[in-house]
DNA sequence: ATTCGGACCTGAAAGC
DNA sequence: TGCTTTCAGGTCCGAA
């Protein structure tokens, strides 16, 4: 389900509560969630402090103050709450922890059971870090510079996240469309101004599906347990058959890799 | 070297 | 109404 924008709102709320807290306890109902080898490595996070939360790509990472870190991956439907402690667990909730003094529990919800959780040390972080650039942090030379021998299509690469992180299907088709360019186009068929449209592309689409707190389709909530307002923005994504908002022209959705394509057949020509 | 399907799961929506 | 099929913000793996 989540996409840079969506985690990264994620992680934004869960830091103004949790930093400082002191771990209690922890529970896990869904012992396949834990990558680790061993339930008992979350034993060592008991009496530790939340440092601060971190976003890489689409990951989350909690880092605590005795140099363990916590990672989470969403995959489809993984959700983060702030919930009171009081409050009954339902049958998707797999992961919890609670903290000394506090009322309210940080829960991991996850209906798909597709999402992930790995414990490492915090100093073994980039060990395992083979993701791609950040899309809002790279300059326009570097990241023109990723695209030096390769021969891919478009929306393949924007979904590689060892080629750039974060983006998912719904932002990659929306920025292909903000920069004019359809899906399937390859690489070597892209003119120097086209590099410098998708890199603009990038950067707008993120920004301002970050200032509307990511995109709720379906699943999507905040740590408060709030969907996001980007669904409302959308140009392209799920509009097939629709027109587009630019042309008029009808809105066509192909098959890439097992996933949906939305674009408009006018205005993303094929090269 | 890419590309494709399937696997991992559950549930909502659409089709018949 | 009810049964079946399709689809979903992700990623990994193995076979063409």
């Amino acid at each position: 389900m989540p996409e840079l924008p969506e985690v990264e709102t994620i992680v934004v709320g869960l830091s103004t509560k949790l930093i400082g807290y002191e771990v209690s306890s922890f529970r896990l109902s869904f012992p396949r969630l834990l990558k680790n080898n061993r339930e008992q490595i979350l034993n060592k996070f008991l009496g530790s402090r939340i440092l601060g939360l971190r976003r890489r790509g689409k990951m989350i990472l909690i880092d605590f103050d005795n140099d363990l870190t916590l990672l989470f991956h969403l995959k489809m439907t993984g959700q983060f709450f702030i919930s009171p402690s009081y409050e009954p667990h339902d049958k998707h909730t797999h992961f919890a922890l609670a903290f000394r003094n506090q009322k309210e529990e940080l829960r991991f919800r996850d209906v798909r059971k597709f999402g992930s959780m790995l414990c490492f040390q915090t100093s073994q972080t980039l060990k395992f870090d083979g993701l791609g650039p950040e899309p809002l942090e790279i300059s326009f030379p570097r990241f023109r510079f990723l695209f030096q021998g390769r021969k891919a299509r478009l929306k393949g690469l924007l979904l590689n996240q060892n080629f750039i992180a974060g983006i998912g299907n719904i932002y990659a088709d929306e920025i292909l469309f903000e920069a004019k360019l359809h899906p399937l186009t390859s690489v070597s068929t892209l003119e120097e101004e086209d590099f410098k449209e998708l890199w603009r592309a990038v950067r707008l689409v993120l920004r301002r599906a970050l200032e509307h707190r990511g995109t709720s389709i379906r699943d999507f909530k905040d740590s408060e347990g709030r969907e996001g307002n980007f669904q409302n923005y959308l140009q392209v994504y799920g509009r097939k058959s629709l027109p587009c908002l630019r042309c008029g022209e009808i809105i066509e959705r192909l098959r890439f890799n097992g996933r949906s394509s939305y674009f408009c057949p006018i205005c993303q020509k094929k090269r």
